[in-house]
DNA sequence: CAGCTGACAATAA
DNA sequence: GTTATTGCCAGCT
Protein backbone atom coordinates (compact mmCIF):
# COMPACT_ATOMS: atom_id res chain seq x y z
CA UNK A 1 0.00 0.00 0.00
CA UNK A 2 1.05 3.59 -0.47
CA UNK A 3 1.31 5.11 2.60
CA UNK A 4 2.56 3.39 5.32
CA UNK A 5 4.59 5.78 7.56
CA UNK A 6 3.15 8.44 6.45
CA UNK A 7 -0.60 7.78 7.80
CA UNK A 8 0.82 5.45 10.39
CA UNK A 9 -0.74 7.88 13.13
CA UNK A 10 -3.98 8.14 11.14
CA UNK A 11 -4.29 4.41 10.74
CA UNK A 12 -3.68 3.99 14.25
CA UNK A 13 -5.96 6.31 15.11
CA UNK A 14 -8.36 5.03 13.07
CA UNK A 15 -7.99 1.75 14.13
CA UNK A 16 -8.27 2.76 18.24
CA UNK A 17 -11.18 4.83 17.12
CA UNK A 18 -12.94 1.50 15.55
CA UNK A 19 -12.71 -0.54 18.87
CA UNK A 20 -16.23 -1.47 20.28
CA UNK A 21 -17.85 -0.43 23.94
CA UNK A 22 -16.93 -2.81 26.35
CA UNK A 23 -13.70 -4.35 24.36
CA UNK A 24 -10.22 -4.06 24.36
CA UNK A 25 -6.95 -4.07 22.05
CA UNK A 26 -4.05 -4.99 22.22
CA UNK A 27 -0.76 -2.41 21.35
CA UNK A 28 0.63 -5.65 19.44
CA UNK A 29 -2.71 -6.45 18.05
CA UNK A 30 -3.42 -3.11 16.44
CA UNK A 31 0.49 -3.16 15.03
CA UNK A 32 -0.42 -6.27 13.31
CA UNK A 33 -4.03 -5.05 11.53
CA UNK A 34 -1.39 -2.22 10.67
CA UNK A 35 0.87 -4.72 9.13
CA UNK A 36 3.75 -3.73 11.19
CA UNK A 37 3.53 -7.20 13.72
CA UNK A 38 6.41 -6.08 15.60
CA UNK A 39 5.31 -2.41 16.04
CA UNK A 40 3.66 -2.83 18.75
CA UNK A 41 5.90 -0.28 20.27
CA UNK A 42 5.20 2.34 17.31
CA UNK A 43 1.40 1.57 18.29
CA UNK A 44 1.58 2.46 22.16
CA UNK A 45 4.02 5.43 20.93
CA UNK A 46 1.88 6.68 18.48
CA UNK A 47 -0.96 7.20 21.21
CA UNK A 48 1.64 9.43 23.59
CA UNK A 49 1.62 11.95 20.72
CA UNK A 50 -2.06 11.48 20.09
CA UNK A 51 -4.07 14.31 20.93
CA UNK A 52 -6.65 14.60 23.35
CA UNK A 53 -8.73 15.95 20.79
CA UNK A 54 -9.11 12.61 19.13
CA UNK A 55 -10.76 11.24 21.90
CA UNK A 56 -9.17 8.23 20.92
CA UNK A 57 -10.11 5.38 23.61
CA UNK A 58 -6.76 4.93 24.94
CA UNK A 59 -7.87 3.53 28.03
CA UNK A 60 -9.14 0.59 25.44
CA UNK A 61 -5.30 -0.33 24.22
CA UNK A 62 -3.96 -2.16 26.64
CA UNK A 63 -1.15 -4.98 26.77
CA UNK A 64 -1.26 -8.38 24.77
CA UNK A 65 -1.40 -9.90 28.32
CA UNK A 66 -4.38 -8.37 29.78
CA UNK A 67 -2.63 -5.42 31.81
CA UNK A 68 -3.39 -1.74 31.55
CA UNK A 69 -0.75 0.78 30.31
CA UNK A 70 1.34 2.22 32.74
CA UNK A 71 -0.76 4.38 35.14
CA UNK A 72 1.56 7.61 34.71
CA UNK A 73 -0.16 7.73 31.12
CA UNK A 74 -3.33 8.93 32.60
CA UNK A 75 -2.05 10.41 35.33
CA UNK A 76 -3.57 8.19 37.76
CA UNK A 77 -3.48 4.42 38.17
CA UNK A 78 -7.13 3.83 38.72
CA UNK A 79 -8.27 6.11 35.90
CA UNK A 80 -7.86 3.89 33.18
CA UNK A 81 -9.30 0.55 35.32
CA UNK A 82 -12.27 2.87 36.20
CA UNK A 83 -12.68 3.74 32.55
CA UNK A 84 -12.77 -0.06 31.10
CA UNK A 85 -15.15 -0.93 33.91
CA UNK A 86 -17.53 1.56 33.39
CA UNK A 87 -17.00 0.59 30.00
CA UNK A 88 -18.32 -3.37 30.63
CA UNK A 89 -14.97 -4.59 30.65
CA UNK A 90 -14.56 -7.08 33.66
CA UNK A 91 -11.19 -7.60 35.60
CA UNK A 92 -9.18 -10.56 36.85
CA UNK A 93 -8.54 -10.97 40.50
CA UNK A 94 -4.85 -9.66 39.46
CA UNK A 95 -6.48 -6.73 37.89
CA UNK A 96 -5.44 -7.80 34.55
CA UNK A 97 -8.29 -7.81 31.66
CA UNK A 98 -10.31 -11.01 30.84
CA UNK A 99 -8.79 -10.54 27.04
CA UNK A 100 -11.07 -14.31 26.38
CA UNK A 101 -14.09 -11.98 27.06
CA UNK A 102 -12.96 -8.32 25.87
CA UNK A 103 -9.96 -8.98 23.48
CA UNK A 104 -11.47 -7.20 20.42
CA UNK A 105 -9.88 -8.64 16.50
CA UNK A 106 -10.53 -6.36 13.45
C1' DC B 1 24.46 11.70 9.50
C1' DA B 2 24.12 8.43 13.57
C1' DG B 3 22.24 6.99 17.84
C1' DC B 4 18.60 7.03 21.39
C1' DT B 5 14.17 6.64 23.20
C1' DG B 6 9.51 4.61 23.88
C1' DA B 7 1.92 3.48 26.39
C1' DC B 8 5.23 -3.63 23.82
C1' DA B 9 5.91 -8.78 22.61
C1' DA B 10 8.12 -13.06 22.36
C1' DT B 11 11.81 -16.26 23.70
C1' DA B 12 15.39 -18.10 26.77
C1' DA B 13 17.29 -19.42 31.21
C1' DG C 1 6.04 -20.09 37.10
C1' DT C 2 8.90 -16.01 37.13
C1' DT C 3 12.62 -13.04 35.64
C1' DA C 4 15.83 -11.23 32.21
C1' DT C 5 17.09 -10.16 27.45
C1' DT C 6 16.40 -9.14 22.51
C1' DG C 7 13.76 -7.55 18.58
C1' DC C 8 10.53 -4.35 16.31
C1' DC C 9 8.92 0.41 14.06
C1' DA C 10 8.80 5.34 13.90
C1' DG C 11 9.96 9.78 15.58
C1' DC C 12 13.59 12.90 18.00
C1' DT C 13 18.12 14.96 19.66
Amino acid sequence: MPDNREGFFKRVYEIVGRIPEGKVAAYGGIARMLGCPGGARTVGWAMRSAPEDMKLPCHRVVKATGELSPSHVFGDPEIQRAMLEAEGITFRADGTIDMERHLWQG
